[in-house]
RNA sequence: UGGGAUGUCGUCUAAUGGUAGGACAGCGGACUCUGGAUCCGUACGUGGGGGUUCAAGUCCUCCCAUCCCAGCCA
């Protein structure tokens, strides 16, 4: 149990560091998140957030945050600071340890010329379309290129002028020089130096050339004295290349890569590219959209940190290619909301009550528990008064068997008011239920009496003089089917899109819901756990429905 | 006739030659001033064939299925 606790679940990533550490391979354990700065974090970099943060918390070690900056044509500051903002919300720290592959430029580049002086690397005058046919298929072998046998003095002199600007982007490379007929791709002569004459937003005009990420990232692991490196499953394949290059260099020291299982999860999509094309083709409303699966995304929505923590702890980790149940994020979010949401009453589908016996004008008081889960919460005091609004499903005129809400005849509870008896349905013209004319017993003050006498259903109410009036946005699955990626003939996973999974309703809620502010999460009772937007103003408060309340009656089929 | 990986309840995951366990989802029940929460119970699994062993999810072997790789992206 202590055990447990103190390093989390065990996984075989765990196995490794407890053996490493065992053997006395190391004493401190050092791991990163290497983000790209060119999007928006995801629920699928959590998972390698909470991982390596969490391997560095439960062993006493270190996570450093490094960017992985060497293309500068797709990144630039504006997602190096949403990516810290979201990893910070998720709750992690990186200390000092911040860092970026453009630190080590001038190193890496010194790397380089160490290749090159020991005959590893040569400079490569092909095209972007020779290299290509060059490198052979998946079952043939590749071609060496015509300039690998470059004497390593003319590849030093070539190489500092690609450093100087002399020569155009795309019309020289710098290759290692390992083995084009490798039935691994990655090995054959990869290239490790680009032209690039781009600006970059941390070195700015400094680099013409920037190294590739096999290159950059190794040598940038072994520089920070990382212990293990973590990476997903496609880079299996480029492992060879990570320890090749390191074997080749005096670096400190020789991290151990090891790939896991990236995360998938039902109903979403996970790749950078295809939520770019639901933001730009504006499927949704920008990145942080709350049905998109970002981290921003999941934030406005109103998913609680501590429930992604959770389900990064609960998914486990394996190589296993695998697709988790939306189901179980909801059971995170649910678990935690329900000890920490304030509880309030509001109505979406409003149907008039009049008390008949409840005196015309006026307005009492009662008190209401704000959590039932967390007595520290308090209370407050709602209004009731002889006008009420109700759910119109809990009413029903020709009740189904088990039913316990209101109906003709029946009593039912006003949670934290009174026990009320429908009395009589009134009816518009064309038959439409309009007002339930109903009678409150005052001896069941508070929602109890002292008969003991047994009342079933409880049912949520507000009182019509006071309510006011709130905007909900009811948000589902942005997909109509678990794996929008899996797709029939002809079709996209555009085709999948719901298009209800955006429904704005106005509604009702009590008085104090103007002073919500946006993040503030609440349960609308017996409904839906809701949070405040960022659009919530006290004129108009707006609240997004972050997960349905289990409901075990309408699941039966009998709503 | 390329290389690399992976197959355990519906889903995710543990078991490191010795009782196949947990969680979510499901189903049933108890309890409840939320048909919520909580509690209890229940069903469901080692891709297939051979072999080694007193004993195999685990070791060997053959097969099958799935995923990844041909950017001067990461």
């Amino acid at each position: 149990m202590n055990e447990k606790e103190s390093t989390g679940v065990s996984n075989f990533i765990r196995n490794i560091i407890d053996k490493d550490l065992a053997s006395g391979k190391h004493v401190k354990i050092i791991t990163r998140f290497p983000p790209e700065p060119n999007g928006y974090l995801h629920i699928g970099h959590t998972k390698s957030i909470c991982l390596n943060f969490g391997i560095a918390r439960d062993y006493n070690g270190i996570c450093h945050l490094r960017f992985d900056d060497t293309n500068p044509e797709a990144e630039d500051v504006e997602y190096v600071d949403s990516i810290m903002e979201d990893i910070r919300w998720l709750g992690w720290d990186w200390g000092t340890k911040l860092f970026f592959a453009s630190d080590y430029y001038d190193k890496l580049y010194d790397y380089a010329e160490i290749l090159i002086k020991d005959g590893k690397a040569f400079v490569c005058d092909l095209s972007p379309e020779e290299m290509n046919k060059m490198r052979g298929t998946l079952t043939q072998a590749g071609t060496e290129s015509p300039w690998r046998n470059r004497s390593a003095q003319e590849n030093l002199d070539l190489f500092r002028r690609m450093k100087a600007g002399e020569f155009d982007e795309g019309t020289k490379t710098l290759r290692a020089k390992i083995d084009m007929a490798s039935g691994n791709i990655n090995m054959r002569d990869p290239v490790i130096y680009r032209i690039k004459k781009a600006h970059h937003h941390r070195t700015g005009d400094k680099w013409c050339i920037y190294p590739m990420y096999d290159y950059t990232h190794c040598i940038s692991d072994a520089l920070e004295g990382i212990t293990h490196s973590i990476c997903t499953l496609e880079f299996e394949d480029h492992r060879p290349l990570y320890d090749w290059i390191l074997d080749q260099l005096p670096v400190p020291c020789h991290p151990q890569q090891i790939e896991f299982a990236r995360l998938n999860m039902t109903y979403t999509v996970m790749s950078k590219r295809l939520l770019l094309t639901l933001v730009k083709d504006g499927h949704v409303n920008g990145w942080d959209d709350p049905r998109m699966p970002t981290v921003a995304g999941m934030r406005r929505r109103g998913f609680p940190a501590a429930a992604l923590r959770e389900l990064s702890e609960r998914i486990g980790v394996a190589k296993a290619s695998s697709i988790v149940d939306f189901e179980l994020l909801q059971f995170c979010v649910r678990e935690e909301l329900n000890k920490t949401a304030k509880r309030v009453m509001a109505v979406l589908d409003p149907l008039e009550v009049e008390i008949e016996n409840y005196p015309d004008g006026k307005i009492e008081y009662l008190e209401a528990d704000n959590n039932p889960e967390d007595p520290s919460a308090g209370k407050r005091l709602i209004p009731f008064g002889r006008h009420l609004l109700i759910e119109r499903y809990d009413f029903s005129e020709e009740p189904v068997k088990g039913w316990f809400r209101l109906a003709p005849g029946a009593e039912v509870r006003f949670k934290h008011a009174y026990y009320i008896t429908c009395k009589e349905v009134l009816k518009d013209a064309s038959g439409n239920i309009t007002k339930l004319i109903c009678s409150y017993d005052p001896a069941s003050k508070g929602g109890w009496s002292q008969d003991g006498r047994k009342i079933k259903g409880t049912v949520h109410w507000l009182c019509k003089d006071t309510a006011i009036n709130i905007e909900t946005r009811l948000y589902s699955h942005l997909f109509k089917v678990e794996d929008p990626m899996s797709c029939e003939e002809g079709k996209t996973f555009l085709d999948y899109l719901d298009p209800d999974s955006l429904v704005t309703k106005q509604a009702w809620g009590e008085p104090s819901l103007s002073e919500a502010k946006a993040s503030d999460a609440f349960q609308f009772l017996r409904l839906a756990y809701f949070t405040a937007d960022y659009d919530t103003t006290t004129d108009k408060p707006v609240f997004n429905r972050v997960v349905t309340l289990k409901d075990s009656w309408t699941k039966k089929g009998k709503a």
